[in-house]
DNA sequence: GACGAATTGGACAAGAGTGTCCAAAACTCA
DNA sequence: TGAGTTTTGGACACTCTTGTCCAATTCGTC
């Protein structure tokens, strides 16, 4: 990944070259090579690329060092391997959790809580995409290939899809507001706000709800009808 | 930093030592102690932890690197100074801007947004949080001592000043809010809600500006008394 | 069981980083 | 100028990591 260019067509290769399942994923190896981005997800966002040791990664996969080497190859093309498997993990969640999103609410204030609390479970807490924001994060300016691939494959892609849904509400009624983009952003925001934001930091299920409850109150006192907000 | 319990000692000597002016600071090794934690900063930032060696230390201070290992002493040494030199800045930062809250505003949501903009120029967006934060979360959990001190020495410290503020303004009448310390993590997570998050961009000050009035009026229409968000 | 492919473990060279030691040079202050 | 301190740069031992090579072993499949 020394050159820039070079390293997002390598990445982008090996998306397509996924779709139509390469050779190595049909013979029996796929276990192994599955063991070794497993382990290398996890020592990668444990220590951080230059932190990482291909040995580290070798020993949690069970696996020999050589077998990595086989396998994918050197340490930048690993890392690029686990970006993406963290990307379209990500970017499925995201996608499966917004398509429960309340289109028609008989109550929109309690179905917005239970949304927000979903969202926040399966897209915000969770592991991975933590995980994928640091590595960006630290990477990043080093590997400035991986950001622009955050950004067409990440949890940016459906942005739009989450404003398009506060469109639909705003279009039926059930809210009132003028810029959905804003709208989602701010929504993402609230429920977001009174989550604690260190990075290792469990959520119970007690306080998630009341984060939901309490950034989705103020959401509608804003942006909801009448009294929407008042039951919360 | 190998024991857990050490380290956080180690920190808190360093800052007591500091109020009283340690000898080093007396003589003339001082502006060298302070271009080589200067430049241990920019390079820890950069680079992380792992990634920064001694000697990109010593070159960015245009300094021996015989004569860090005489001034500060090994890495984890300079590492939790270069973090407690952070904290400190961007606290005494947070106060400094803090006292610009409008305490008896005149027009509520005009003062607001211009609060808004000095809070994210000067605390927020600023490089030194940004970089104390990505340390933090790279190294926090190799070093647990530098979350607690981050805790005790950091942002969080003034949070409760925040609130304090809010629950001011709904005292006089200025806003209807029933938990300030709600209201206040809102506020800060309203405005932050439309800034770019990506690490190195850089924000010009009209889109600041927008940022901030999107992030006040939400505020005011969940907060504000009578039509105060209709101006913005 | 036998063949071919994958895996293993150990050895290896090359490179980089840490921390120490030391003698020469530069600087400070009287 | 001179004494005492600081700084410098180079040499050094040590450790860790990467990536390659190879022979021995195991595995899958016929």
């Amino acid at each position: 990944m020394s050159n820039s260019s070079s390293a997002i067509i390598i990445l982008r290769m090996e998306i397509s070259h996924d779709l139509v399942r390469s050779p190595a994923m049909q013979r029996g190896n796929y276990n192994k090579r599955c063991a070794i981005i497993s382990a290398a997800t996890a020592v990668f966002v444990r220590d951080g690329y230059v932190g990482a040791s291909i040995d580290a990664i070798a020993e949690e996969a069970n696996v020999s060092r050589q077998t990595i080497y086989n396998q994918i190859g050197d340490k930048e093309r690993l890392f690029v391997e686990v970006v993406r498997g963290i990307n379209e993990q990500g970017s499925a969640r995201l996608v499966e959790t917004l398509a429960t999103f309340p289109d028609a609410p008989q109550d929109i204030g309690r179905e917005l809580v239970e949304f927000a609390i979903r969202l926040t479970r399966n897209c915000l807490c969770d592991e991975g995409s933590r995980a994928l924001r640091k590595l960006i994060e630290n990477e990043g300016s080093r590997y400035p290939e991986l950001f622009e691939t955050w950004k067409d494959y990440g949890p940016g892609k459906n942005w739009p899809a989450i404003s398009a849904r506060f469109a639909r509400l705003a279009h039926d009624g059930d809210i009132e507001l003028d810029d959905p983009d804003l709208a989602a952003r701010q929504f993402m925001a609230l429920i977001r706000a009174d989550l604690p934001n260190e990075p290792g930091a469990t959520v119970s299920d007690a306080e998630l709800e009341q984060a939901a409850r309490n950034g989705v109150r103020t959401f509608l006192r804003a942006y909801g009808k009448r009294d929407a907000a008042l039951a919360l």
